[in-house]
DNA sequence: CTGAAAGCGCTTACAG
DNA sequence: CTGAAAGCGCTTACAG
């Protein structure tokens, strides 16, 4: 029907503005109706402006809004990994739904920075990333980022955002949502005691980050009670069949695995020397697998509270975006514990 | 550390180009460079612009950029549904990930309209789902459409917008991606021809949209051949004794459900009648279900390739965005025929 | 090869 | 209660 499909030219404020005899001025108040407006508009002239609205199909360009300084409405989400990866199928898809519900209720608008992703070399939020979001009114940080530099500089620019999990820096104060894996892996302790278990030990990853270190902290918690606690750390690969050898002389019952590949390198080099979990020794999982391709269900595990985190980093998020000067947010959303049958009463 | 966080100021393209000693326009002839440029830099110009970006750390402002009639980069997607629903979780998923793919191999960044999710009556891109479009460059619309004037009117704005699934409209020739449901339908009719089947009876919902006729016109496609093809439409819920009854005596051997509610509505009967799928009659399912909690796989049936409409959407969406004047595009692709155990041969 | 200027569509002090 | 004007940070003809 139409030949050629040139873009029709939408209403401007002007145009609205003409046709309800007021200035651009008017029809702004009209459709921004703030608390503290410097503008007031008289009633005649607001029925005025919304009739001509009405017959113009007048829809504000929300660009131009944005540039003279309005709200966009708009909260962009920066994933470091792929945001919808095909491998690890879901292990972002909880924390997006989580975001997506804390979009929908404050309306506000995602932005996803999939553009970046694709970048050569290491994932960067600079140079690309950062101007790009400028779109947003600030932005949800998730995954681990490469690059904690990038964090302080993001931060120095001013520009809100809030990170899924915890991330502590000495020169510059972070807002965050974060799991409590302090309490949930104490927690865990104190069940393995009333399970009977006099000596644990924790195994985990040899990269030390915020949340091992809360998980660390977590387990030490309960250091000088009636509690012998070991902590190691080592690749996953390194549990051999020595390492199994040792961990059961020294009269361990229970293992605290960082990692679900700690879990699982254990459980392996225990079936190799024909024992069982939680037979030979118990296992309980201090994180969440990357993949649930795995059969998580047997295991006695933490679960992290993904879509609450999500929800709760867009409210706090928008939270410092309306009160910039309030300083950050720091939020920790308890863990819920999952019995398997990994772990077992002796 | 710093007490108010208040927003730095970011370099602004006049700042680099008084460092740089030339104008603005020069500054921003280097940052974009294309090909029929009316603005051409030297070589010593270009040399102390770079210089300068690189200084203050120069980054454009995309809004401004935006609102100048420069690019955003930016797609949108409108989803009349919820776009992470909980409950039938991952039904879209497969769409997002390949429009995420397409996006990131197209350097676009995607703007997901979550905040028109919540608001009141039937979820309606008009006016506000509209107005926020104009961030992004164009979009791709998900899900069902509550209301195809919507469609018309989105249209005749100019705004470029690609449909996952066809739409056919009288007045509005639309863009879309859509599954090629007649082929496979038209494939599963032979499949099951030479399976021993003659007499085949298609059911789908009452509701006739695009895809529906698509599937029916794909069974048809096969009469006047020795086989007898029969189309029924009625509410799953209306699949009862008497219908199977019916079914049965006039000498069917296989039903082809349009929707897994009618598959699972029909094998209910049938266990009701102490018989078996495909012992007492075979199925296959023309659709894939909206949830996968179902046990999916045991079902004979088709299966949409949704990971690459979505990229395919994305291409064309930026097609049509950059060649405003090539016309709709319309583009099919192939199902999966995925061999269950609900045919049997005869 | 480069600059001055208009304009994109808004918002927001500043004056009436 | 309302208008005229500046400005947000860019891009793009139009002149040199």
């Amino acid at each position: 029907m139409t030949k050629s499909l040139k873009r029709v030219k939408r209403a401007t404020q002007s145009d609205v503005a003409a046709l309800a005899g007021v200035s651009t001025a008017v029809v702004s108040a009209v459709i921004s109706s703030k608390p503290g407006k410097t503008i007031r508009v008289g009633k005649d002239a607001e029925k005025r402006v919304r009739e001509a609205m009405e017959t113009l199909g007048y829809a504000p360009n929300v660009v131009a809004q944005s540039l003279a300084g309005g709200k966009r409405n708009i909260i962009g989400v920066f994933t470091y990994e792929a945001i919808f990866p095909s491998d690890s199928e879901n292990f972002f898809y909880p924390f997006l739904l989580g975001i997506e519900r804390g979009a929908m209720q404050l309306g506000q608008d995602l932005l996803l920075f999939t553009s970046s992703s694709f970048e050569r070399g290491p994932r960067s939020i600079f140079p690309n990333g950062a101007s790009r979001m400028g779109v947003a009114d600030g932005a949800i940080l998730l995954g681990e980022e490469p690059d904690k530099r990038e964090l302080k500089q993001l931060h120095d620019t001013g520009f809100p955002f809030v990170t899924i999990g915890r991330r502590d820096m000495p020169d510059a104060d972070l807002s965050w949502v974060a799991a409590d894996y302090t309490a949930a892996v104490s927690d865990v302790v104190d069940r393995c005691a009333r399970y009977g278990h006099r000596k644990l030990k924790f195994v985990g990853a040899p990269q030390v980050r915020e949340q091992n270190m809360d998980r660390e902290a977590g387990f030490l918690q309960k250091q000088g009670s009636s509690l012998t606690l070991a902590v190691e750390r080592l690749p996953a690969e390194d549990i051999d069949a020595d390492w199994l050898h040792k961990c059961l002389e020294d009269g361990n019952t229970v293992v605290l695995t960082e990692t679900f590949k700690h879990a699982v390198a254990l459980e392996r080099q225990v079936a190799a020397q024909n024992g069982t979990i939680p037979g030979t020794i118990s296992i309980v999982a201090l994180a969440a697998p990357l993949n649930r391709s795995a059969d998580v269900d047997r295991w006695t595990r933490i679960s992290v509270p993904r879509e609450e985190m999500g929800e709760l980093a867009v409210r706090n998020l928008i939270s410092r975006i309306r009160t910039p000067d309030q300083g950050p947010l720091k939020a920790t959303l308890p863990c819920g514990f999952v019995p398997g049958t990994t772990l077992r009463k002796i």
